[in-house]
RNA sequence: GGCUCGGUAGUUCAGUUGGUUAGAACGCUAGCCUGUCACGCUAGAGGUCGACGGUUCGAGCCCGUUCCAGGUCGCCA
């Protein structure tokens, strides 16, 4: 037996039991005649005492931290008690100790210490270390939040009616999309397994079997560079479809996982749904972005208009985009040139315009001069500016200035401290357009091209492809896409017709998406669903900044396991068993 | 692939117009210490200043190349 209590159990009314504890060493408190060892497992901390016993003082000798030890002893109670932790009332009066995992003494960085944050420590040691990083308390945490998190996304979806169907890994190359992993085939030379992007064409196929509700908490490849939210090669996503479901739906059950699950594992406040919806193109217009953080309260309006016959340069033959900040205008001249220059270098504005109005309402600083009386009518009318507010104006080609203006938004957010604490804020943005136009002018899907058009074949045939919807959706949470989803595309003719809009002919779908392009010939019911990420959702639940916090081993920003040493370079052996040319 | 910020002791960092022996804190080692809990005190060990090349009497510092790593844009149906 190497233990018959954990470190985060005993209290007051253990006195007296003998017990045995096992755990790492925390830290040592050498005072000469006695020591103190804090003793940690995942459960918490016991103190160990030492003293007096000259065979025990000598088994407690070269102890270094982070060793595990099993201790041995009796439960006492304290002389000095410590009220700031659970166990703090009692220690253990050692009579034993063996050491079960011996530690080297010089660490590569400090465990659990008080006195240095881990997240100052490069970042590559600790994945190099990652056993040793996953002892901090708060990482350790946050792995242990996940494993409750997913066990209550299943027990909802189970709740809900779903059922949890595994799909290939080892699947095929999709055409679209994200770069695929390709794994070599042995038995067939030349050919390649792709590791799934989604198991999205599954999910559609088991639809068409009538399995009426489908999920799989699935790893998703994709061969794409990484962002603070978003890891490398390899995610989760909370994939579902149901069948005979409508938009609204799905939106139902994005809610209510949304919501309980959130409200279960966090206090920060999350409102009742139904979730805000947002139409896309709604959303650009007033966020310049369409996963709008709606705990800031600034909203992006449009000026062009009002400044259409102004003397300004800058603004003429523009689209102007203005940010009212309301009681803004306290900010200081040096606010306003930061801002600009923000603007400028890491945004790429041509320039961003200011202007404030004082408590008389009359324009003052920046482009003050350019507020004619007709134009501070106009700003007072029709974007509600009132006195004391600042104002930032973004003049660029539409879709620049929209772009531009988004980010302009998120940062006088964070500069001026506007966000709402403490809560998520959700919404929905719907509408995305079914295509859009490619670099080359060409029209492309834009987004995913099993959404079923808004309209039906009706739209498709007769309506301007760029004008057309999709029944296409987002779940946008403080800022993040947390879940995207669809109404799908089941229909045989209306896909073809789809997919001839964006440049494929019949032969490219029955080559290209040949399972369901048979599939959808065979009775095909109606569906839709979505896919809810579930790394970024743990992250958002842990409040982290950085993706790599909620996984378990992370590959760094090139895709890379330091720690396990992936990917590495092969024998030839193995190469040639799956037709590779060795490299001369 | 572009832009940007970094790389100095085990860790986190400082390092003056380029100038003697490259410092601090934490950690580690040793000694002292019977009530600590971020224990305390004293001493010590520990450095190819990412790598290569250049400028210079002299480079951690300036220049070039390169490697590694973070953020961001492209990309992510």
């Amino acid at each position: 037996m190497y233990r018959n209590h954990n470190c985060g159990e005993l209290t007051i009314k253990n006195v007296g039991e003998e017990v045995i504890l096992a755990g790492w060493i925390q830290r040592i408190r050498n005072l000469g005649a006695m020591k103190f060892i804090d003793l940690r497992d995942q459960f918490g901390i016991t103190q160990i005492v030492i003293s007096d016993n000259e065979e025990i003082k000598k088994q407690a000798e070269d102890l270094v931290t982070e060793t595990v030890i099993q201790v041995t002893g009796t439960v006492i109670e304290r002389s000095s008690k410590n009220n700031k932790m659970p166990t703090g009332d009692i220690e253990i009066d050692t009579r034993k100790i063996v050491v079960l995992g011996k530690c080297k003494s010089t660490l590569p960085f400090e465990v659990n210490s008080e006195k240095v944050d881990i997240n100052a420590v490069r970042e590559d040691l600790r994945l190099e270390y990652r056993f040793l990083d996953l002892r901090n308390e708060k990482l350790h945490n946050t792995i242990l939040l996940r494993s409750k998190v997913l066990k209550t996304l299943r027990d909802k979806m189970d709740e809900l009616g779903f059922s949890e169907i595994q799909t290939p890994i080892l699947a095929n190359s999709s055409p679209e999309g994200a770069r695929d992993y390709l794994v070599p085939s042995r038995l067939h030379p030349g050919e390649f397994y792709a590791l799934p992007q989604a198991p999205q064409q599954f999910k559609q196929l088991l639809m068409v079997s009538g399995f009426d509700k489908y999920f799989q908490i699935a790893p998703c490849f994709r061969d794409e560079d990484p962002r603070a939210d978003r890891a490398p090669g390899e995610f989760y996503q909370l994939d579902f479809e149901m069948s005979f479901a409508e938009q609204e739906d799905v939106f139902k059950i994005l809610e209510e996982i949304f919501i309980s699950t959130f409200r279960k594992h966090t206090t920060w406040q999350v409102e009742d749904g139904p979730f805000l919806r947002i139409p896309y193109r709604e959303a650009m217009e007033k966020y310049g972005i369409d996963k709008p953080d709606l705990r800031n309260p600034l909203i992006i309006q449009d000026a062009t208009e009002i400044f259409k016959n102004t003397e300004f340069n800058a603004f003429k033959g523009k689209t102007i985009k203005v940010i009212v900040v309301p009681n803004g205008a306290e900010q200081g001249r040096k606010f306003f040139d930061n801002m600009s220059e923000f603007a400028v270098s890491e945004l790429g504005a041509k320039g961003l315009a200011w202007t404030k109005f004082d408590n008389e309402n009359n324009a003052s600083g920046g482009i003050a001069k350019f507020i004619t009386d007709d134009v501070k009518t106009a700003l007072q009318d029709k974007l509600g500016v009132k006195s004391n507010d600042s104002l930032f104006f973004v003049a660029d080609e539409f879709e620049t200035a929209q772009k531009i203006a988004g980010l302009v938004r998120i940062e006088l957010g964070k500069r001026l401290d506007l966000l709402e604490k403490n809560c998520y804020k959700f919404c929905l943005i719907v509408d995305f357009p079914m295509y859009e136009l490619s670099d080359e002018g060409t029209i492309d899907f834009n987004h995913n091209p099993f959404s079923m058009p808004q309209g039906g074949m009706d739209a498709l045939v007769n309506k301007n492809p760029l004008d057309i919807l999709a029944y296409q959706f987002d779940v946008v949470c403080n800022g993040y896409e947390m879940a995207s989803g669809a109404v799908r595309n089941h229909d045989i003719d209306i896909m073809k017709k789809a997919f001839e809009i964006a440049g494929y002919s019949e032969e490219d779908v029955e080559t290209r998406f040949g399972a369901l392009y048979k599939a959808f010939q065979y009775g095909t019911p109606p569906h839709a669903g979505a896919a809810p990420g579930i790394d970024r959702m743990i992250m958002l639940i842990a409040d982290s900044q950085n993706i790599r916090e909620v996984i378990a081993f992370p590959k760094n920003k090139k895709a890379r396991d330091v720690l396990m040493g992936a990917p590495s370079v092969v024998g030839e052996e193995q190469l040639k068993d799956v037709h590779i040319a060795v490299r001369e």
